[in-house]
DNA sequence: AAATTGGATATTGCATTCAAAATACGGTTG
DNA sequence: CAACCGTATTTTGAATGCAATATCCAATTT
């Protein structure tokens, strides 16, 4: 970016027109499988987070370390109690439920930015992806279901365009997959959500960006009853 | 929290009602600073943070600085250049369009279930606080009518009485603050302004949540072309 | 026996130190 | 004179050290 700017007068040729090689500092990589370790609980919800052993496991000193709790912290995955270490915070029901209101809000944004923006042939890109995720659906294939449901709701995303929603929408997600991690769908929330997404297929075909947004949100709505009716209202 | 767990079923009076002392660490403080310099315009946009002499200037060492640092950059308000420092973010227009726009489907959000929670007495607050917002607007006194304008968004925030939704939107609203900390308002602009917070009000008042939701959508947008025009199309 | 206290131990927060990378600078060469 | 190269200086990233705080545990008291 500074870069760019600095270059605007530049005569000669770029020195190398290759982007900046991706170096990747300890406490952004630290930081990074820190998350995956909360999401997949490996780190579970309300337990301390151990510096030590944790600087051990990774060979590396506490200052990296230290450095990526604190940007965990403020992304919200863990509580920072003064003098007395961190804490993965726990997901409760209104947290979540919070969570997916908001989520249910910006995935409406973004499909109504998105269908204002898309390109024909990114949307072609989505149907198809929505085509190979009924097949999956028909011989029921969770795991596969999961990942492409996945990479249509984050083409919408990149569909609309909006770095900072994209972000937002990132860090929701980290929360939000720690819930879904655990739970699993009943065959009717299942067909629910396939009819769903079919609406949401149809209103950007017609690029009706009001409607994709309420589809959405009660989307996001539905799947976070499902969420929470796993987690916590096991009846048996 | 580990300790109300512990403590589920114990029988003598709590030891002490009173809150525990609010300790600060050094690097939330310091973000808090940096946060402040940077909405203010202390540390311009675009410019780099000079590590060693905010240090002296604070007091500190580098170590409590460089981990306010990591969590300025996950609020976006500063980029981390690998080996190269840390600058403070540029907004751009892009960006600042961006940012409003979520904006506007965060607070929609807000009012949405604002209008489904909101308890009489709450409300009739934020009537007052409408009311003495007019009443700056008529007498031309800008200072504090943005003073009572931010109250009334807040009030909204807190009546939808979701913490995850009021993170979010807190972050934003410091993204877009830098920007409007210089922008002003032409006498157009701010009578429309008026005229979109009566709106509002009477769609609070008749408890019709989508109708405010549209409303402060529209709101949010008019501040963002407000903004962008001040900001970056100075004709003279 | 339960509660309390005192001190040993572990953990945290921050400062300091060290190594690697980037920047600045001066000399050299074409 | 300009471009290039090698060295000195600065700045960054991470490790280590140290004082303050919290946690644990056994001894003591009621």
């Amino acid at each position: 970016m500074e870069r760019d700017d600095t270059r605007s007068l530049a005569t000669g040729p770029k020195p190398s027109p290759a982007e900046p090689i991706a170096r990747r500092t300890l406490h952004d990589e630290v930081a990074g499988r820190l998350r995956t370790m909360i999401v997949e609980g490996e780190l579970p919800a309300g337990g301390r987070i151990p510096e030590r052993s944790l600087c051990e496991r990774f060979g590396i000193s506490r200052t990296p370390l230290r450095e990526a709790l604190k940007v965990l912290a403020t992304e919200g995955l863990i509580e920072l109690l003064p003098n007395r270490g961190a804490v993965v915070s726990r997901l409760s029901a209104e947290g979540l439920r919070e969570a997916f209101e908001v989520m249910g809000a910006l995935e409406a944004l973004g499909g109504e930015l998105a269908c204002s923006k898309i390109s024909e042939a990114d949307l072609k890109a989505i149907r198809r992806r929505h085509e190979r995720m009924l097949e999956h659906y028909r011989k029921g294939r969770l795991n596969e279901y999961f990942t492409e449901n996945q990479a249509i709701h984050e083409a919408l995303l990149t569909a609309a365009d909006n770095r900072v929603l994209a972000a937002l929408s990132e860090r929701l997600r980290g929360q939000i997959a720690r819930a879904r991690f655990a739970a699993n769908l009943s065959p009717t929330r299942w067909r629910q959500a396939v009819e769903e997404h079919e609406e949401m297929m149809q209103a950007l075909d017609t690029r009706d960006g009001e409607e994709l947004g309420r589809i959405l949100k009660r989307h996001l709505h539905n799947k976070c009853e499902t969420v929470l009716e796993v987690l916590f209202e096991k009846p048996e």
